[in-house]
Formats: structure tokens, C-alpha cells, sequence
RNA sequence: GCAGAUGUGGCGGAACUGGUAGACGCACAGGACUUAAAAUCCUGCGGCCCAAUAAGCCGUGCCGGUUCGAUUCCGGCCAUCUGCACCA
């Protein structure tokens, strides 16, 4: 009789709804919890992709396996519903975005059910409903307040012809992504939460996690830690004086110049004795003008403009020298001014040449009449630091002597910028504040949530102003007699994501975001899975926002995701990412109806490990289905199973236990189903098998193939569904033959095997080894022999 | 440029702390069943040499090293992918 997955599949989804198998009760704290949790997908039009199938499949085989282990497990499923996609949609059709919204959700959670896997639906949220994003907004304010999240004037990439702020990576070439229209730097008052106040916590937590080190790594890069000195340079003829930053400052005695960033205060502080100030604001005005991408590309020549009538004195050897402006010092970074050591810095030994500045050598080595030299050696010409060749040995004694004299003292700079939180876009979290005349103050908790007027007309306006703005009674309010505005700008697609993971545990409280009781009990997530692409986004927000509850006592770790795992990408068949236009696209949804969830879950995870890129294969599918077939058709013949033992299968079977167990631990779930296949495949060659080991071998397939499993476990006789069974136990002294194939190598090379008693001495087996190669020992010197117990007998010959 | 990762048959991949390289699957080939096909079941399957077997030789990106023994450890290259990029 064949298997009819689509019947029997419909059949379990339909239980599992019915039965509420996989609700969980979240005040149960008798058994240990486990927390698995997917990165929520955003609810796009185009349905689920098969990429989406790989981690949810991962996470829903650990979150079946630990319960059937006797966890309290916490497997839930959301949406990051606010996003682009939707407002142009409601922009094109006049429609509200929450509509289309809606719809991808309905679509979405089809498709997840379709795939049979065990969320907890009780627990759903939505990062665009009101009663959720009430706690977004409420967590701003407690930003707000603390004064993490301000309002300021920072320069942002520009869109005229767009209207609106992009961020870097929606610009290419100078020109926006979309349309390719200028983009220019453009000072606006934007929002932002200081994450670089938690750079150092940020940086610190990373050693505390399970996380893949190439994350950590990326993530200590963005974060981009440097130690060093502030110095203070005097300008000659005043009190004043300019710092800067630098992480050598034991070269401080080759300083033969200065650059500034070109909007360094200094600049117009002292415009009335600078000869040459209109030059200095038309290179600003230039540099304004070129996107953050233009001015840090590399090749580009170096460019700048001299300070005629202010110099500055270095501090150390009391010598005068020139001040530069040039755009390859950045204003937001250290103190947006340098000491130029031209002879170790091929920065600024570049600008040097072009602008005939001396090169002071002092550090030996390298030729520094041809590039600027970067590697270490001893220190000359300067003064006190001649002769240490230790780099940290010179930079520490001149940091001493920096905080002796007062010329400057240790610090520390993180690359790591403010998180611009605006967006000029109409389908996000508004932000939950009233501008006054003279001040900025944050709703009253009662006025949470703040929710979203309904409007005509989702566009933005061509002057670059947010759709909000048209919605002018709900803009405008009276307070006390005063006027007050809304902000009109909305929170980004980060702000909801930045959290949701808390309230997955307590998804309905009113009072509160989560129960401090329940989140004591169940964070951190013991489980987290997605793609890298969040490293710098996401997954560094949500870390901020975790600390920053944490200090506020609200939550009860500093970290929320203990363990983090990237599921890797699924290419199309010709190894291509799959896209549209590539016409590689492998739709979940045929898949089911041609094979059946189960195949795709088991040909998804059988592809390979889970966090390497792989390519799809038609014929792989089928293979997996093909499996499942043969899988149902060994353990569907109720007259093979038998309440009798057969000692030949014995070995296997704990073997098998043992393997998948340990390897759906360790997240390889490609290698626990070949164990599954290699046990079937020695299986069908038995006359019987018993049902203990049949019953085994299904509860270890079923986090993988849910359908086919619960359908043989009915088949065996049981009324009840297997996912509130017991996991397989294994014995490990049955998974070892007292037998084994030890291999007789001679010089390294094997030759032959024998087959010997398990922990055989040496002495009761070199006369068999011997004879095993005898032909080839004969005429031989032996210079050596080793055994290395039940692994190798190696014969060195000569 | 800097940082991280990867490189194994025709293909996806396996190999514990240095100990029989290629598990398992796909593709392919042969056989059984069938009037036939599909499905299923069984067998073979890195390359070279050979009619074939035995034996032999080569083989985990490349070059070298350590070792009785290296896909695994070390040094140096090459290639691909990802992240950051004038960060002082």
C-alpha cells in the first residue's frame, strides 16, 4: 500500500490544531524550559521562500526532540510586520498597508502549517498590532527619558528626488538604489539611540555567548575598539588648543603637521584670522556634496586645503607647524582632527608628497623615501622614547608622560555610530512624543499606544516631509494650553525586532511587557536561529536593548540569546542565489503538493550542514521522498513487527539512538539521517524486527518528518500522539562490536586487516599481523613497529 | 587593503582528540520482477594500469615541513565567498 502524504499530512495538522499538542503553558515551571526561537520572518508578498523551511525545520526538529526529552518548550512564531513593501503597496492602491499586511500573514502562516511545524499559535504576535507595538513605544520612552534616544542634528544622506533619508547601503555610486537620482550629505534633526554608550558592554558580552566567532568578530569590528591618547595641540598665538586622537602616540615627535575634518568647529571659531577661510568653506561645501561612499573610497587622491594663519605647536617638541583641512578625516570619528605622522602612515605620507610637507622618520625600518613604514622597530629621534624598540613599551611610556605634563592623556574610540531611529515613512511605530516650543516631552504611558492615523494618501511629500504630516488633526495637539506637535516620523523596521523575543513569553499582558516572573523563568533563548545578514543590525539591537532592560531591571539577563546559529543559504540549482530574474525560484508550496513537507524537511536538512550554502536539487527531493516511502513501507508491515528480540539488529539500533541523539544536539542533522537510512537500509534485509526498535526508530525520525511518523505510530497500535512520548534511550556498551578490523599498514601505507578481539595486546596479535603480511614482509628489514590499540598496526620497513 | 570562512569523486556531502579517505544520498550502469513501462528489490560505481583477478601506482586546491602515519598540525602560496573599509 503506498503513502498517501497529502491525506495523512492534512490528517496530523489538522489533530495537532485540534488537540492544541503544541500549546505551551508558560507558568509550568515543573520541567526544565527550552526556548527556541526563529528570527520572525517579514510577511513579504511573495509568500515563504524555500530558504525559510531550512532554519524552521532546524528548530522545530530540536524544539520536538526536547520536549519529547521532558523540556517545557517555547517554540513560538511572529511577524515583523512594519515595512517598506507595504506602504507602497497602500501608496499605489490607496489601500491601508495593514491590509496587504494581513493577507501575507494569512499566506505565511498557511504555508507554516503546511510544513507541520509545532509553534505555539497561542503566542503569535505582530510587531504592527497596537497592543504590541504599545511596548515599542513604551521602551523608547524609558530611551527617551534616560536620555539614550535624542533627537539631534547629524548629517544623513539626502534624496532630493526621493524625499527622504537612505541609509548607505541604498546608495550606489554617489546615486540612490532605487531610481538613481544625487544624494547628498545634508545636515536634518534626526532620532537616534546612543548605542555607542553600550560599545563596551556590547563588546564584552560577546565573550559570555555561543555564538559563531565569525558574528562575534564581525560584530567586534562594527563596534571597531581603539585604544590610544587624546593629545592637545595648542594653536600658535592663543590659549586654545585642538585634540587629538591617535593610537600611536608614541610617534607624536614625527608629527609635521595637522588635519582637520572640514566642519571642525575650529575652523569658523577662527575664521577672522584665517586669510584663506572662503577656500576652506567652498572645500566644506564640496565635501558636503559627495555621499560617505565617495569620500572614504580609497583610491581616490587625496585632496585638501591649507589653513593660511593658524598653525598649531606639538606639544612635545614645541615646533610649529602647518594645519590642512582634507575630507579623509571624518568629523564623527575620534575628535574629527589628526596628528599627521606622514613617515608611518601611508595616509598621511600621501597627502605629505602632494603637499611638499617634511617626513620626520622615527621608527626604523623600511625606506621611507618610497612609502610611509608601519611596521615596528626601534625608536629614533624621539627624545625620550630612543632606543625601546617595543611598540607598547613606547606608547605606554609616552602616555605617562602625556598625563605628567598635562599635554594629554589615555582614551579609547569605537567606531560604532548612533542608530538613526526615523524613518519619513508612514507604515512604522510613531514615536510617542510632543514637540513643544522649547522642549520634547514623551506621552503619558495612559496615551500608549500611540496609534496610527488613517490617511488618504500614504505618499510622501516631494519637500521630503512624512506622510504624517498630512494627517494634521492628529499632528497638531493642545496641551495645557499649549500647542504642541506629534513627531511625524516613524520608528525603523529594527525598533519592533529589537525586542519581540521578550514578549513571545507573555504575548497578552496589558500591564506590563512581559511578567517579571515568566521572564526570569524563561530568558535567555536557549536557541536562536537566522541568517548572518543581521549581525550588524538586528542582532546588535537587540543585544543593546537587552542591556539596557537589564540595567532597568526588567529583564533578567544581560545577553538574550545564549546560543546563535546561522542557518546557511539555499542556491539555486546552478549554485546561483536564487532569484526572479535568474529564474531559479523553488517555490515551497509546489514542493508540498509533489512531495509532501515531510520530503522537503528531510531533503532540506539532509542537504548538507545546516550553516553552509548549498544548492538545490530536483533529484534530491526526490530522493528524500523516495526515503520516506521506504521508511513507511519497513515500518507500515505490522507482520515484521514483532514483540521479539533479533540480537542482529541489537548493535545498529543503539548506535543509531546514540547518533542522532548526539547529532541532532549538535545541530548535523545531515549526518543523524544517514544513521536513520543506514539502520532502515540493514533493517529491510531482516525477516523481523522488533517493535521496540521500530517504535525507536520512528520517535528518532519524527522532529524531522512529523507526518509520516505519527501515522506509523498509529499504525503500531497507539491512539495518543508521539510527541508527548518519551525519547529513545540508548546502551552504550551495545554499540561496540568485541570484535574489530584493525588495518596493517607497512611504511604508512595500509595493506591489509585483520580481524582481532576488541583491546588485543600487541604481543597476542603480531604473529598474525605478520602472517597477514608475510608476502610482502619477506625480504625485508623491519626498523619498527606500532600498535596503537584498536586502531592501527603500522610496520616501518626498509 | 584589513578581518573571517571555505576548498574532498560526475554532484550534495562523510571521516571521533593525527590512525582503513569517499559513510549516506543523487546521478549513472547492470540484474530481478513485468507483455512492457513506472514503482520496487538486489549489485556495482575516485582515477590510472590490466581481457580480468591478484598485485601495483596516483589521489582531499598548490608547494614545502613535522610524524611510523596528515583531509586533520605548522609555514608559504592560489582561488572562491562574506563582512568592514581613508577609523587616525
Amino acid at each position: 500500500m503506498d503513502y498517501n502524504f497529502s491525506k495523512v499530512e492534512k490528517k496530523w495538522q489538522d489533530y495537532w490544531a485540534k488537540n492544541e499538542t503544541f500549546k505551551t503553558d508558560v507558568w509550568d515551571f515543573s520541567k526544565p524550559k527550552y526556548y527556541v526561537l526563529d528570527m520572525f520572518p517579514y510577511p513579504s508578498g511573495q509568500g515563504l521562500h524555500v530558504g525559510h523551511p531550512e532554519g524552521y525545520t532546524a528548530t522545530d526538529i530540536i524544539a520536538r526532540m526536547k520536549k519529547m526529552q521532558g523540556y517545557n518548550v517555547l517554540h513560538p512564531m511572529g511577524f515583523d510586520a512594519f515595512g517598506l513593501p507595504a506602504e507602497q503597496y497602500a501608496i499605489q492602491t490607496g489601500n491601508h498597508p495593514d491590509e496587504f499586511t494581513s493577507k501575507n500573514i494569512a499566506t505565511f502562516k498557511r504555508q507554516l502549517n503546511m510544513l507541520g511545524f509545532s509553534y505555539d499559535w497561542s503566542k503569535e504576535i505582530s510587531t504592527s498590532d497596537p497592543k504590541y507595538y504599545k511596548w515599542t513605544q513604551w521602551i523608547f520612552k524609558q530611551l527617551f527619558n534616560d536620555g539614550l534616544a535624542k533627537y539631534i542634528d547629524m548629517p544623513v544622506n539626502w534624496c532630493e528626488e526621493l524625499g527622504t533619508v537612505l541609509s548607505n547601503d541604498e546608495i550606489v555610486d554617489g546615486k540612490s538604489e532605487r531610481g538613481g537620482y544625487p544624494v547628498v550629505r545634508k545636515n536634518l534633526k534626526q532620532w537616534v539611540i546612543d548605542i555607542p554608550k553600550y560599545a563596551e558592554r556590547l563588546l564584552q558580552g560577546l565573550n559570555d555567548i555561543d555564538w559563531p566567532e565569525s558574528t562575534k568578530e564581525i560584530q567586534r569590528n562594527w563596534i571597531g575598539k581603539s585604544i590610544g591618547a587624546n593629545v592637545n595641540f595648542k594653536i600658535e598665538g592663543t590659549d586654545d588648543f585642538v585634540t587629538v586622537f591617535t593610537t600611536r602616540p608614541d610617534t607624536l615627535y614625527g608629527v609635521t603637521f595637522m588635519v582637520l575634518s572640514p566642519e571642525h568647529p575650529i575652523i569658523e571659531k577662527y575664521a577672522d584670522r584665517i586669510s584663506n577661510i572662503e577656500d576652506l568653506r567652498a572645500y566644506k561645501n564640496i565635501a558636503s556634496l559627495k555621499s560617505e561612499l565617495e569620500r572614504t573610497e580609497l583610491s581616490k587622491e587625496k585632496t585638501g586645503v591649507k589653513i593660511e594663519g593658524l598653525n598649531i605647536i606639538n606639544p612635545i617638541t614645541n615646533v610649529v607647524v602647518p594645519v590642512y583641512v582634507a575630507d579623509y578625516v571624518m568629523m564623527n570619528y575620534g575628535t574629527g582632527a589628526i596628528m599627521a605622522v606622514p613617515a608611518h602612515d601611508q595616509r598621511d605620507y600621501d597627502f605629505a608628497k602632494k603637499f611638499n610637507i617634511p617626513i620626520i622618520q622615527v621608527i626604523k625600518g623600511g625606506d621611507i623615501s618610497k612609502e610611509a613604514y608601519t611596521g615596528d622597530g626601534e625608536m629614533v629621534n624621539s627624545g625620550i622614547l630612543n632606543g625601546l624598540s617595543n611598540k607598547k613599551d613606547s606608547i605606554n611610556k609616552m602616555i605617562d608622560y602625556l598625563g605628567q605634563s598635562g599635554i594629554g592623556k589615555k582614551a579609547v574610540n569605537y567606531r560604532i555610530r548612533d542608530w538613526i531611529f526615523a524613518r519619513q515613512r508612514y507604515w512604522g511605530e510613531p514615536v510617542p512624543v510632543l514637540h513643544f516650543d522649547d522642549h520634547i516631552e514623551a506621552l503619558d504611558d495612559s496615551e500608549l499606544p500611540l496609534v496610527l492615523p488613517e490617511l488618504k494618501d500614504y505618499s510622501p511629500s516631494k519637500k521630503g516631509e512624512a506622510p504624517l504630516e498630512k494627517a494634521t488633526d492628529w499632528v497638531n495637539v493642545e496641551v495645557n494650553g499649549k500647542h504642541a506637535k506629534r513627531e511625524t516620523s516613524t520608528m525603523p523596521g529594527s525598533a519592533g525586532s529589537s525586542w519581540y523575543f521578550l514578549r513571545y513569553i507573555d504575548p497578552n499582558n496589558e500591564n506590563e511587557l512581559a511578567n517579571k516572573e515568566l521572564l526570569e523563568h524563561w530568558m535567555p533563548v536557549d536557541l536562536y536561529l537566522g541568517g548572518v545578514e543581521h549581525a550588524t543590525g538586528h542582532l546588535l539591537y537587540s543585544r543593546m536593548w537587552n542591556n539596557y532592560l537589564f540595567d532597568k531591571g526588567i529583564v533578567p539577563t544581560k545577553e538574550p540569546f545564549k546560543k546563535l546559529v546561522h542557518q546557511g543559504m539555499i542556491l539555486g540549482s546552478n549554485g546561483e542565489k536564487m532569484s526572479k530574474s535568474r529564474g531559479n525560484v523553488v517555490n515551497p508550496d509546489d514542493i508540498v503538493r509533489d512531495y509532501g513537507a515531510d520530503s522537503l524537511r528531510v531533503y532540506e536538512m539532509f542537504m548538507g550542514p545546516l550553516c553552509d550554502s548549498k544548492p538545490w536539487s530536483e533529484t534530491g527531493i526526490e530522493g528524500a521522498k523516495r526515503f520516506i516511502d521506504r521508511f513507511y513501507r519497513l515500518f507500515s508491515d505490522t507482520s515484521k513487527i514483532i514483540d521479539k528480540p533479533n540480537p542482529k539488529l541489537e548493535k545498529e539500533y543503539h548506535k543509531t539512538v546514540k547518533k542522532v541523539t548526539l547529532d541532532f544536539e549538535k545541530l548535523s542533522f545531515n549526518t543523524a539521517i544517514s544513521q536513520i537510512m543506514i539502520f532502515v537500509n540493514v533493517a529491510y534485509k531482516e525477516n523481523f524486527i522488533p517493535k521496540e526498535y521500530a517504535e525507536g526508530i520512528i520517535k528518532l525520525f519524527n522532529p524531522i518528518a512529523p507526518h509520516v511518523t505519527e501515522e506509523l505510530w498509529n499504525i503500531l497500535g497507539h491512539d495518543e500522539t508521539i510527541a508527548n512520548e518519551c525519547w529513545p534511550v540508548y546502551d552504550d556498551s551495545k554499540t561496540i562490536d568485541n570484535t574489530i578490523n584493525l588495518p596493517i599498514q607497512i611504511n604508512g601505507k595500509l595493506k591489509n586487516t585483520i580481524e582481532i578481539q576488541l583491546d588485543s595486546s600487541e604481543d597476542t596479535i603480531k604473529a598474525l599481523v605478520h602472517e597477514k603480511v608475510a608476502n610482502l614482509l619477506e625480504g625485508k628489514n623491519i626498523l619498527k613497529e606500532i600498535y596503537v590499540k584498536n586502531k592501527i598496526y603500522n610496520i616501518v620497513v626498509k
